[in-house]
RNA sequence: GGGCGGUUAGCUCAGCGGUUAGAGCGCAUGCUUCACACGCAUGAGGCCAGAGGUUCAAAUCCUCUACCGCCCACCA
């Protein structure tokens, strides 16, 4: 076979790119639906057409990437699912900032030019993030990426609303919704976040309409006052009962309101008595509404003043709320003001103060599909992964509210409702109606609003499979496997995709869901461009050198299920292309070996195969069952890590070293020749075989070098357990011999005798543990510079001037009278001897002890007799060491 | 206000009822050993946050406390 030439050195960067187009050509990301084999799928959680590849969407991806590879090579029809978002608020966002630096808003244009605007803005930028997923070696089917607002897509999400408006789940309301007067759009509940602010309680008296003191009450928007319909006590509060009823003056406006009881107001808070403002405040809202109080405005869509707010008019809320305490202080009605820290919302987008409006919106109702989501998961037909999110996700789905998916928005689909300017119908239709049906008026006008983004998310499951079409894709993918995200979006997206495709499909979009961490950074702060904190994939990949395959290692290795965040730093992403430049010099040094190998050869027979050649089989048989069930079970940390610990500290450190030994002292046996190389080629192909989810470009590079059958890696089987290679003896052989190796390095290092100095070393051994030694003879002189070695039974009589280590089976002696200080050895020794009595004392204390004896399991007690035993034949061993040495001394 | 995580070696994390608590990095010492100095070898370093409890046995299970973080929530 000939030999190619192995460049010294692993450059990522020089086979990563080329590498992912020759897959890509290949066409291995496709999937089409194959009856033959059992379908596969997982979907992109769509990334945002404006967004740039940040370190989470590496996570996520490397993540769904490393299972669709596993699956795909375990013989599934795997299918990964791309996609992007068309993003509303977000994407309307990016390009309003635009066209603000050109001094202009969105109304200058007009919808259409504004459209036109934000689809150039797509084209330009949108696939952006399609290309940096493939420099991170992504393999999803890129024949399939979907847009939300393509036709298709499109008319999945307007067919959606229609069954969803004539089931009569889609309605018309005007409630109480939360408005962000930058966007000027109404957002979810789940789109406003929380934080606390620290602001003021202005304390203010509203005097009694008959000339009496009134009440005082606490607020924290003077502004609102303006508002104000009533002020509200609790019923049972004595303080305030003689006032229910009667009439109090709004201060400023000197409007008469009446005191009104009721049980929602706290009397613990601020003084017990608390000002009604049903037009900008959720909870007054309910209370004017329950006791037939008139609803006052007083600020706009933009959060100005309005008209009715008298001389405030055009006045911004926070302006307007210092010049009302100034008017207040000097009417003499501001009694104190406190500071307060208070939880205040923010819009989820552009972190503006929410602010709660009422107003006439589409909402669906979301009960029963919610319940069906509920009951769904309860019966395990969604399973998340750490368990954990399944109460987070049920506690939303049981206390669920009506979901507003209308957006005051150009950038997204247009609700499909057309209004009759004759008559008002209402109708909802895939396509513009030609005539009402109700009156036949032609004049038909469409809703102005957009659909909330998520709407259109929730069906991506279905949709991206060619729903509502009845498609081969469909049938075959759905449901799909898994949901891989993070916990960010659990509400949002997860549970509604769940609630849709129950709703649509009548069955679960997907069985499993996987939460991953949050990537962090090192300090724990949120990853952030702007606070430049973040670690940027692409940098690490190309910039730094350190390669794609080193970014998602060490991102995956970190993917525990026990942790909710993940601190990543770049010396991270710096110990996996270490870890690459280790597998990749071990490669080396097998094809360096292979000379006249032939790997469709005969496998060599159990009787041609030395310890070590069955102890590293053994090892990798178990490997392969680990890493599968690890892989299956998401315990990707684990998985990262036997892979990590077999190929640097089994393989490199101790199988390459004894093949070694093998190799030179066999030169000329083909047979165990042939052993060798047949070990160190099915160990290491299979083993980057195993390792390939995690670390595409690598494995592929160093199985392509090996002896192989098959185009490539990625479409090779993915390697079997096999049990034929489970060597109890070897394993155990081996284990005496690495310690053994181990006790004589120590010893050497103590000694200070120069790494290349031979030694003569003594083992001391009962027969068994004798025949295994003798057998390791070449180990113990290449990994230990041990020459000679002399094997004694226990009962021959020690020679002087003796360095020694005393292990459970073995007695480890350098005879090296002259360089052994008796003192010292004593000393060491009795160290030694100290600690093994104390645990043997520990041992025997518990031996004694009837409670534990009789009730404790019999293979426990059994267990720590044996183990005192052996303790004490050590012991014994070390004591008569120590004679002898005093005996010398 | 409710809920969920975390607290183990200087750092990042495993371990989650039963031998003497582990890894990587960092640190110390020695090595240009014929795959690899992005390496090899040896070594130092831990009252497993604190206090109670359960158990023959607790880093591991329970309760409480402290600190850190996240989520939910109509406390004006």
């Amino acid at each position: 076979m000939a030999r190619t030439t192995i460049p010294t050195t692993y450059d990522p960067r020089q086979v990563e790119v080329a590498r992912y187009r020759i897959w890509k050509e290949a066409g291995y990301f496709r999937a089409v639906p194959d009856p033959a084999r059992r379908p596969w799928a997982v979907m992109m959680p769509l990334p945002n057409v404006t967004g740039e590849l940040h370190i989470g969407h590496a996570l996520n991806n490397s993540v769904q990437d490393v299972l669709t590879r596993f699956r795909r090579m375990q013989g599934f029809c795997a299918l990964y699912q791309p996609g992007t978002d068309h993003a509303g608020i977000a994407t309307q966002n990016v390009v309003e900032r635009e066209l603000a630096r050109e001094g202009l808003r969105r109304e200058d244009l007009g919808r259409e030019k504004f459209q036109e605007r934000v689809w150039a803005w797509v084209r330009k930028y949108g696939s952006i993030i399609y290309s940096q997923l493939e420099r991170l070696g992504i393999s999803c089917d890129w024949d399939r990426k979907v847009f939300t607002l393509d036709p298709d897509y499109s008319r999945a999400v307007l067919e959606a609303f229609v069954r969803l408006y004539r089931k009569g789940l889609i309605y018309r309301g005007r409630h109480m919704v939360n408005w962000c007067p930058r966007c000027e759009t109404v957002i979810s509940d789940l789109e406003v976040v929380h934080e606390e602010v620290d602001s003021s309680l202005w304390y203010v008296r509203y005097p009694g309409a008959d000339g009496g003191p009134g009440v005082v009450v606490a607020t924290q928007r003077p502004e609102t006052i303006l508002a104000d319909v009533a002020v509200a006590v609790h019923p049972a509060d004595d303080r305030y009962r003689h006032l229910v009823g009667t009439t109090v003056l709004v201060p400023l406006v000197r409007r008469p309101v009446p005191v009104i009881a009721d049980p929602r107001v706290d009397p613990a808070f601020g003084t017990g008595a608390v000002k009604i403002t049903p037009g900008h405040d959720p909870l007054d809202h309910e209370i004017g509404a329950d006791h037939r109080l008139p609803t006052l405005v007083v600020l706009d869509s933009r959060g100005r003043m309005t008209g009715e707010a008298g001389r405030y008019a055009g006045l911004d809320r926070l302006a307007a709320r210092e010049a009302v305490a100034v008017d207040l202080q000097e009417a003499g009605l501001l009694e104190r003001v406190e500071p307060y820290r208070s939880s205040v919302g923010h819009c989820d987008r552009c972190h503006t103060v929410i602010e709660p409006s009422i107003s006439d919106q589409w909402f669906l109702d979301v009960a029963e599909m919610a319940r069906r989501a509920a009951d769904a998961i309860r019966a395990g037909r969604v399973r998340f992964h750490p368990q954990r999110w399944t109460k987070v996700a049920l506690d939303w789905l049981d206390g669920i509210r009506p979901w507003v998916i209308s957006r005051q928005l150009w950038w997204g689909h247009r609700i499909p409702v057309w209004q009759c300017a004759a008559c008002g119908e209402r109708t909802a239709d895939t396509a513009a109606p030609a005539a009402c049906p109700r009156c036949g008026g032609a004049d038909l006008v469409q809703d102005p609003d957009v659909l909330d983004t998520w709407f259109s998310s929730a069906l991506w499951p279905l949709a991206t499979l060619g729903w509502p079409r009845d498609t081969a894709d469909l049938r075959y993918f759905y449901p799909t496997s898994v949901l891989v995200t993070d916990r960010g979006i659990i509400f949002l997206w997860v549970c509604r995709m769940i609630m849709f495709g129950l709703e649509f499909m009548g069955e679960v979009p997907f069985a499993d869901v996987y939460i991953h961490p949050t990537v962090l950074t090192l300090t724990g702060q949120r990853m952030s461009k702007s606070l430049g904190t973040g670690i940027d994939p692409l940098e690490m990949a190309d910039g730094r050198g350190y390669g794609a395959d080193a970014v998602r290692f060490a991102l995956i290795s970190r993917c525990s299920q026990a942790q909710q965040d993940m601190r990543f730093g770049e010396k991270m992403i710096e110990d996996v292309r270490n870890f690459n430049t280790k597998l990749w010099n071990a490669t080396r040094f097998v094809l360096l070996h292979l000379d006249g190998f032939d790997h469709r050869a005969p496998a060599p027979a159990p009787a041609a195969l030395s310890t070590a050649d069955r102890w590293i089989r053994s090892r990798h048989a178990r490997l392969a069952g680990e890493v599968t069930a690890l892989l299956e079970a998401y315990e990707f940390d684990k998985a990262a890590r036997a892979l990590y610990d077999f190929i640097w500290g089994e393989f490199c450190d101790w199988y390459v070293e004894m093949a070694k030994a093998d190799l030179q002292r066999e030169a000329g046996d083909p047979v165990r020749r042939h052993a060798v190389q047949h070990t160190l080629w099915v160990v290491l192909s299979r083993t980057v075989q195993l390792l390939h989810p995690i670390m595409p470009f690598i494995t592929e590079e160093v199985w392509q070098l090996l002896p192989h059958d098959g185009p490539s890696i990625m479409v090779s089987p993915w390697p079997q357990p096999d049990p034929g290679w489970v060597d109890h003896q070897a394993e155990a052989e081996v284990a005496v011999v690495k310690d053994t190796i181990r006790a004589i390095r120590s010893l050497r290092a103590e000694l200070a005798l120069p790494p290349g100095r031979r030694v003569p070393v003594r083992l001391r051994a009962d027969g068994p543990t004798r025949a295994m030694l003798e057998r390791a003879r070449p180990y113990l002189a290449d990994l230990a510079r041990a020459e000679p070695v002399h094997l004694d039974d226990p009962a021959v009589p020690r020679p002087a001037g003796c360095a020694a280590a005393v292990l459970p089976q073995v007695e480890v002696l350098l005879p090296l009278a002259g360089l052994v200080d008796a003192a010292r050895e004593q000393a060491r020794l009795r160290k030694t001897v100290d600690q093994v009595e104390a645990e043997i004392r520990r041992l025997e204390g518990r031996l004694q002890d009837h409670e534990f004896t009789a009730r404790a399991p019999a293979e426990i007690v059994a267990q720590q007799r044996q183990r005192a035993e052996e303790l004490r034949v050590r012991a014994r061993r070390i004591r008569e060491l120590l004679e002898a040495l005093a005996a010398e001394g």
